[in-house]
RNA sequence: CGGGAAGUGGCGCAGCCUGGUAGCGCACCUGCUUUGGGAGCAGGGGGUCGUGGGUUCAAAUCCCGCCUUCCCGACCA
């Protein structure tokens, strides 16, 4: 391909919008425009990354076993209904009406489709099936962000097993991990496997492969000594136990006037330091007014809340709640006397004595709270949320807090939607079994993104070969030049017989802007024909990573690269 | 949904406070010169100033409504 005949807009500056560095490089170097918030167009180099990603995840999927299909995008309501996610999803789903005004979604998912596809099997002799589609899907995000990062419409590899039993559930998901290992390997992408919420759809096991990198959007506790991985979402860190004063006989209010936060009552004369406070609360639990408790100075983890009461949907209670059922505004609220409220308990305050909390009455606080004693009906379950530098769960050495973005999830998802879809087969012995099914997810967007994201300098992208654009570019620096015209033309056709993906740079362009070019767009080898050199018959090869030139003759200079480009291929 | 910022040519911005009919850099087109790190000179094209309404002799500028985009948070199979 000439990058004369080529669409690869470039700029200078990025758009003021544009902040994180996939965002802007991707931008700036001609692979993506936004047609409007969330939708981007690939342009013709984007297209092409894009598709060696989709490629990698095929073929890795493949290895295992995995047949592809594809899918509608667009579905019947009523499939979703069967699955009851038509009411659980929310604003979420595009919904549309056809011309008879028959309600129809456009798919953020398919374990509806796949699963009704699942029902056409009958025998334990067809299981295990792992099938998988590279399919844009639509999700109507509150806020999309950072370009390719979260986006409202967007491709993603998404693959679901069926299996008989829990066992080959089981190994569908260890072949899923070892998979996505080798897919994010191969796309240079430094991932961890962390522990995650499965979310709403339930499932036990549930794996993130995460990218370190702060424009995401999760935050990932680690232990650098003993290698526990989990998302803050899941994450667990050890609570050193506080040694609590004798209690009194039964809690004491005292006035507190003015103080509404927890800071104010630690600094409050009769108060007490946060972690010997009971911070409540208020949230909605699918309608439901509900109470948290935990220690003064925890934090809340929302998705923890959500994933332990099994609730669909969650919100902070607003003020005239809070005060219609407790008689009190926060800044004074407490559990202790409250009783048809569901309370869910903060595991670490189990055992804890004297506490202060608020009375529920505006200016009034109790102290000499017994946890157990004093607040009834507590469903104790893990609500905190992990803090950087807290005692990890497994080995006692600090966590450390980093920000990822999520470029793949795996997870057990078990016989929902294969029983909401009906989908049925008799096993050896006859007996009428319900397949449980797993499910598994790569957003192809979003890995480019996080590849752009982590493989970049000031100049500007640098792929990795395996999912460059081209594999080298021949700068001929001077095209008006006979003697460079020819040597690169030569060069250019010598590489692509060789099977080097190849673009000719033959712009009649200042050499400035077309070296600029290249480094913008980030072609990993550059091929560089310029009179200087070619004065002694050789010509340059350069490196995007390194920086790395080495001069070569002209006649080893296309089976060098080649050879070059083969090493770094996987 | 809460908080913040911003919409002026393809991109980046000025002009707005103090109303007078739109400007700068880059990019683009033509010609000449130039050719190893984003060239020089000369000439040229391109803008309903997001949108609707109001005030005014006159609105990019002042007032009101709406739309859109971005950032932080909430939310997120």
């Amino acid at each position: 391909m000439r990058w004369s005949d080529s669409f690869i807009p470039t700029l200078r500056e990025a758009p003021a919008e544009a902040d994180a560095a996939s965002h802007r490089l991707l931008v700036r170097a001609g692979f993506i425009r936004q047609l409007h918030s969330g939708h981007y167009s690939l342009l013709p180099l984007g297209l092409r990354v894009h598709a060696k990603v989709a490629d990698i995840v095929r073929s890795e999927m493949d290895a295992i076993g995995a047949q592809e299909f594809l899918l509608p995008a667009m579905h019947p309501a009523d499939l979703w209904r069967r699955s009851g996610r038509w009411d659980l999803v929310g604003a979420e789903m595009f919904r549309l009406q056809d011309r008879n005004d028959a309600d129809v979604v456009l798919g953020m998912t398919h374990e509806e489709v796949f699963a009704f596809l699942a029902a056409e099997m009958s025998s334990y002799r067809e299981l295990p099936q792992i099938w998988y589609q590279i399919q844009t899907k639509f999700r109507d995000e509150p806020r999309p962000r950072s370009g390719l990062l979260r986006v409202r419409e967007f491709m993603m590899k998404d693959s679901y097993s069926f299996d008989l039993d829990e066992a080959g559930l089981d190994a569908a998901f260890d072949a899923h991990w070892e998979a996505y290992l080798r897919i994010f390997e191969r796309l240079d992408l430094n991932v961890m496997a962390v522990q995650a919420s499965s979310g709403a759809m339930g499932g036990d096991a549930s794996v993130e492969f995460m990218v370190a990198s702060p424009v995401g959007e999760d935050d990932v506790a680690r232990c650098t000594a003993c290698g526990y991985r989990a998302n803050t979402e899941r994450a667990r860190a050890e609570v050193p136990p506080i040694d609590d004063p004798p209690s009194l006989d039964a809690p004491e209010r005292f006035p507190t006037p003015g103080v509404r936060t927890i800071d104010e009552l630690a600094e409050f004369p009769g108060g007490a330091p946060a972690d010997r406070q009971i911070k409540t609360m208020v949230m909605v639990l699918d309608g439901e007014l509900s109470l948290a408790i935990l220690r003064g100075d925890h934090q809340l983890n929302t998705q923890k809340l959500t994933d332990s009461s099994g609730a669909a949907e969650i919100r902070p209670a607003t003020p005239e709640e809070t005060m219609a059922q407790l008689g009190a505004n926060p800044g004074s609220l407490g559990a202790v006397g409250v009783s048809g409220i569901p309370i869910f308990a903060d595991e670490a305050l189990r055992g804890r004595r004297a506490m202060t909390t608020g009375a529920n009455d505006d200016d009034w606080h109790l102290r000499g709270v017994d946890v157990e004693r004093d607040i009834a009906d507590l469903r104790w379950m893990d609500l905190r949320e992990v803090a950087a530098g807290e005692p990890c769960i497994e080995c006692g050495e600090p966590l450390e807090i980093v920000r990822c973005i999520e470029a793949g999830h795996i997870f057990k998802l078990g016989r929902r939607y294969s029983e909401a879809m009906g989908v049925s087969v008799l096993d050896a012995d006859g007996q009428a079994r319900t397949p449980i099914m797993g499910s598994y997810g790569i957003g192809v967007g979003r890995a480019m993104a996080a590849v752009a994201e982590t493989h970049h300098d000031d100049k500007g992208l640098c792929w990795p070969v395996s999912i460059a654009p081209f594999d080298a570019v021949v700068a001929i620096l001077d095209p008006s030049d006979e003697a460079q015209a020819r040597t690169g033309e030569a060069l250019y056709r010598e590489l692509c017989d060789r099977g080097v993906e190849c673009i000719c740079d033959d712009r009649p362009l200042r050499p400035g802007v077309k070296l600029a070019d290249t480094e913008l767009v980030g072609i990993p080898f550059r091929v560089t024909v310029g009179a200087r050199s070619l004065a002694q018959g050789n010509v340059e090869l350069t490196e995007r990573a390194t920086g790395d030139t080495t001069l070569l003759a002209v006649e080893q200079a296309a089976a060098e690269t080649a050879a070059q480009v083969a090493a770094q291929r996987s």
